[in-house]
DNA sequence: GCGCCTTACGAGTCCCGTAATAATA
DNA sequence: TATTATTACGGGACTCGTAAGGCGC
């Protein structure tokens, strides 16, 4: 028997629906199905009578729901006494950019410091589009970085702001990157980041117009991409809080008549395993209620 | 964070001492271990202090102590309140040998029956050496058998009698099946089940005293080697309860000068998985209490 | 050196998600 | 036919046991 398990009946219980309940644990229908069957046989007793078109909990159900509940406000109580006063400890490694060291974060990190201070912070910058690997392999606990456009079951992701990518010439070349003729973008000569959304996003925008870019530099990390324009290497494609953030922002242009790709949405990374840990759990609930 | 944890540390906290407590989680101590480690990292804090030569409560550890003793007896109250007046419902599919049918199980049936109506019970007979592999395969949920030599992880067992393997012959032939020369073994005609631990522990002590037999019937299920020595086809070796159970009792002898096998401890099996189900639990705890 | 808690690693189980199935209106 | 709960099945994460490590007596 797990917590798992007892807040998916309350989510049953106090939807009635499978569906919306599946919805509410994040989980699949077929996968809150089980867990109730495991429940059920657990007790030895059915907790709902369902048919195809309707769920009601039986009189084992109703006390077992008295139990639930009460069961859950224990635990978080105790969660609470335990972490109050700042007690939680432990070490949290967390992965940005330096951009997002510089903007998003001090805000977030001073809240967390004052708030559990015997936690230590493990700060540690570097290429957005690496963050998700990283998480996978387990090398950090957490990460700034952009929502991925495929969604993995291991990752949960916490938009923290939306921005645009932009694209950038250098001020002093301006003229000689125009977009004035869509079709003849794929001569353009590109600085874009070696992978990651930013790069998919323009790759994909590439291809619907049908234009085949061959001059590009790769790039790791959104802040060399424009060193590398202002050097005049060319195009450059990065998330217009960077651009803002840059010291090189004076030296650098937003091209005319660019087109506009998709928003860029930013957020807080971690795997579903570290969300179970107090000090990352805090960092996320702190991190969800600036957000909102 | 599940239930297992909460009496993993339970156990710790009351013995102070991390191996002792493995062996009441049934739990190697690697895994206790890692067990409350993980709920440290849940928690956020440590609950123990441990160098190597001590064990002590933390500040936090005491506060979980009190909410872990509460969460305990809660949730038995609930099993229990749910489960009384024979509430319990569900299927429970028991293997045994048509003995056990006769002998073990009539009793232990009668009272579970008595206590849990609700349940349906599936009960088939056969071979005992092959209900370790049905357990395995799912198609059973419990069994009577002989404990098994190696012990599987998946398997718990729970001694309820035990015999011994004795060797019979035909009555009528019984002067030629003399234990005069046990180098002579060898040539003696056998009638042993197909595998299982009687046949093991044969085949064991044959080996013992250096003979290696020949001439072997193989016959699964004890019933059915009493049959065959009944008709005179050599030896048998089965639990000393089947051949007072036997119809052919009186048909058969057992062989003077036989040497002595091991005990052969009889009882009741199932999975770990299984015994989490309230209806298998029951006729466990129904089996222990009458058992010691 | 021995005892005891902890880490490393390989193996097996359990659980989830996808897709197919059943059943109802 | 559309909707909803349930089974089948394959893949992956998690936890276990064994064995090696580290520290204190």
């Amino acid at each position: 028997m797990n917590h798992h398990e007892i807040k998916n009946f309350l989510a049953v219980a106090e939807t009635l629906h499978f569906g919306r309940a599946s919805e509410l644990c994040h989980l699949s229908p077929s996968a809150l199905t089980r867990s109730i069957q495991r429940l059920e046989s657990e007790l030895g007793q059915a907790l709902f009578l369902r048919d195809n078109r309707q769920v009601q909990l039986t009189l084992a159900g109703e006390k077992f729901y008295q139990y639930a509940q009460k069961a859950v406000r224990d635990w978080e109580d105790i969660c609470e006494d335990l972490g109050e006063d700042g007690e939680v400890e432990g070490v949290v490694s967390l992965y940005a950019s330096v951009t997002a060291v510089y903007s998003i974060l001090p805000d977030l990190l001073e809240a967390y410091r004052a708030l559990y201070p015997k936690v230590r912070l493990n700060l540690r910058t570097g290429a957005a589009e690496e963050s998700i690997d990283k998480l996978l392999a387990g090398d950090i606990d957490m990460a700034v970085a952009a929502l991925p456009d495929r969604q993995s079951d291991r990752i949960d992701f916490l938009p923290l702001l939306t921005t645009h990518l932009v694209f950038v010439g250098p001020r002093a070349g301006g003229r000689e990157y125009a977009f004035s003729d869509m079709h003849e973008l794929g001569r353009l000569p590109f600085v874009l980041a070696r992978s990651g959304v930013s790069r998919s996003r323009v790759d994909q925008f590439l291809r619907g117009v049908g234009a085949h870019a061959v001059r590009i530099t790769e790039v790791s990390g959104n802040e060399g991409i424009l060193a590398m324009v202002r050097l005049g290497c060319g195009v450059g494609v990065v998330p217009e809080l960077v651009l803002e953030r840059s010291p090189f922002r004076d030296d650098l242009v937003v091209l005319d008549g660019a087109p506009q790709l998709e928003p860029y949405v930013v957020g807080l990374c971690t795997t579903r395993k570290n969300l179970a840990r107090a000090s990352v759990a805090a960092m996320w609930q702190l991190a969800q209620e600036r957000a909102q």
